[in-house]
DNA sequence: GTTATTAGCTTACTTTTGGTAAGTAAAGGT
DNA sequence: ACCTTTACTTACCAAAAGTAAGCTAATAAC
């Protein structure tokens, strides 16, 4: 069993904590879903949508999520700029997954909130 | 599809965002995946099995997890105190879709460590 | 009588993350 | 000459997360 525990026991290089840490950020998980729905979209498209994010957060998650491949970006020689945002085959891999916990979380939500509000000590 | 889109607009009250935010932590995960195979820990074994866990953040991250019902507390009033930690069924509902999480981790690792390394710009 | 055990709590400190506001570039309209 | 548009970047600041180390309390072992 020791044996066992072992396994998740070293953080730094753990495959699970490396990738999971990218979408338990605060706004990568709604660029997926977002750009899922639509196919294709625009810098400001996403940031009008995702209200709240300030436009160097959305900058910063389009970047990392680029750098791991989950999406894609295509940028048009024109001016001004005109820069696409769409999900590469593996974000799309990813996708069914994510929508798995944001059905899990839609049924559990109010009951979670009763739990934290009666929740003391 | 404006309006599809405003769906996830509203960050605060957003059920997807409020319970993702809670295993979007640095250690949930990796409790919840210890608990799912051992059945009954105690707090330093746990401590124990993932290296690296601070006993402040272990602590936190156990209330946290209790507060939301994901996993149950039993103290036993014996000296020196005596406290297990198992799943509850509301975390073992959840768990099927943490592993799917991490397998898709584990398949596609290698690659997005690719994908980073000749990410450059 | 000192030390170890257990499950934490507390404090002080550092690091990481997120947010605000302003600036940049290049061309086309007025 | 100046404003607009787009997709960012930069400098700065606040907040959140994480770390290290020490404290507690009761008992049993040495």
């Amino acid at each position: 069993m020791e044996n066992n525990l072992e396994k998740y026991a070293d953080v730094a290089n753990c495959p699970v904590r490396n990738v999971l840490d990218r979408f338990g950020d605060k706004w990568s998980t709604l660029v997926l879903l977002l750009l899922d729905e639509a196919a294709v979209m625009r810098f400001n498209e996403l940031h009008k949508a995702i209200n709240g994010i300030s436009q160097k957060m959305l900058a910063v998650t389009l970047k990392t999520l680029e750098a791991d491949g989950l999406i894609i970006r295509t940028q048009y020689p024109e001016i001004p700029p005109r820069v696409e945002y769409k999900l590469s085959k593996r974000g799309a891999s990813l996708l069914p997954h994510i929508q798995n916990l944001v059905q899990w979380a839609n049924t559990n939500f109010d009951a979670i909130e009763e739990s934290r509000a009666s929740y003391k000590r």
